[in-house]
DNA sequence: CGACCGTTTGAATCACCTCAAGAGCGGTGG
DNA sequence: CCACCGCTCTTGAGGTGATTCAAACGGTCG
């Protein structure tokens, strides 16, 4: 069983889990102390094939993972990116059989943890049974914002979107001057993100450059002007904010 | 606390569920004895406020449900569509403050139940826990495809899926000749639907009506060749068709 | 009756895609 | 070592899909 790294994603994971739901000390303990088996994998790779049948769920160490889709016809889209801390496939505890691959987007570790101890720790604590139901709903909720962000918003606001939900999700102090984080991925992986081909993506970041907001170069995305890049956006983080909800009272109404 | 349309409405959540979940008598049974109350809804009428906190879930009778979202512009696109037996939003129970608004996109009318019920049949069997999570992730699943419709496929694609995606989950006999649905809203909120703008959305129900495939007309849609209208779509209903899962058994692997 | 809404069609414009080509870069094999 | 391949980024030109503005028609409601 591994630690170290996997300690620190596990630990980025319960932040992720308390951050909406509230959890005492045994329960925090049960979550810490998750068994966990690492691997690596390059960019590309599955981690969980198309249709297979999975006994564990996938915590994400570092770099990028993203759950995919294709149409009959073969065109690609991603559907969720993952980052540091996220349970990319918590929902394989109770559908086990992936509907959508999960790959690694740039090459990026993952712990994978058994759905036997995920279901132990939900059958002997409540307020964690609560609280993966509602880590995934607020998977669904982003995903969500991506209807919207493909459905209404133009290619320069579709990037500037992601790029701006990356830097809340990875709790980037948005007052600092320097906003910067790793994104090592092609622009044709950006493509499939946003919905955009690949050289329609290459202008858009070049106007996006143009207009002083946001560049993306060497694996590695420098926003310029958060207020000028939110404003493209039209970036509203109110559905990634939700506050911490108790479930341990047993009947609040 | 209203009964009959009540009761068929809660049968068919109840084969949702089942359809995905193992459900034993017992439990059954707790899931049919929620209690409820009616509403009735106009078209666009809001059933759930944006940033509303409620304390009930929202089960369709009949008529159709829909959550919207929009950018900071104004721009407006619905995420989830809901029809008769989806507890459209048993998230709340979790997730109680709304983060899109529920509207009746036709005339519908909504059986509220108390977010205490549905939290006391889920805490005192576990296999109920599980199948709300796991609804939330069928849910879920919905919404990813909605961003491969969005992302990946063009207008007559789009509005094809939406319509074989309907079918379906009304369980309609899709080998019979006449394939046909009650769907009384507007070209405009289809274009809600689909991200697309009216105009478009009347040129492009032209063109599928053109080919043979389907026709929208007077609130009634009619199929007209099934398979043209998959083929069309690209439609691959594996995203949908969850078989049951047995959730009893403390700690299969 | 007039006002309004939804549908339908036309014409012009805009956004995005497709095809194409060149430059840079890393990896492979002769 | 160099020639070559494949992949990514970049830019151009032309085509398709979707939007926008506009106008006409029928139906419904006050």
């Amino acid at each position: 069983m591994a630690r170290n790294g996997g300690d620190e994603a596990l630990a980025l994971f319960l932040e992720r889990l308390t951050k909406r739901s509230v959890l005492n000390g045994e329960e925090r303990e049960a979550v810490l102390a998750l068994p966990m088996r690492e691997k690596r994998y390059a960019p590309g790779e599955d981690i969980v094939g198309f249709g297979e049948e999975v006994h564990h769920s996938c915590l994400v160490g570092d770099g990028f993972a993203a759950r995919f889709a294709e149409t009959a016809d073969g065109d690609r889209q991603s559907i969720a990116l993952h980052i540091a801390g996220d349970m990319a496939d918590l929902h394989s505890v109770v559908s086990p059989k992936a509907i959508t691959p999960l790959q690694a987007l740039s090459a990026c570790s993952i712990y994978q943890i058994p759905h036997a101890e995920l279901r132990r720790a939900a059958n002997r604590f409540n307020a964690i049974a609560y609280a993966f139901w509602r880590d995934g709903i607020v998977d669904a909720a982003i995903i969500a914002q991506s209807v919207l962000n493909l459905g209404q918003r133009k290619a320069p606001a579709r990037i500037a979107h992601v790029f701006c939900e990356i830097a809340v999700r990875k709790k980037l102090d948005i007052s600092k001057q320097a906003l910067t984080f790793g994104f090592p991925i092609t622009q044709k992986q950006l493509g499939e993100l946003v919905g955009l081909h690949a050289v329609h993506v290459n202008r858009t970041l070049k106007k996006l450059r143009a207009d002083g907001l946001v560049t993306m170069d060497d694996g590695t995305v420098n926003i310029l002007s958060w207020r000028g890049l939110a404003e493209r956006a039209a970036f509203d983080p109110f559905y990634l904010q939700l506050e911490p909800l108790d479930f341990h009272a047993g009947d609040r109404r």
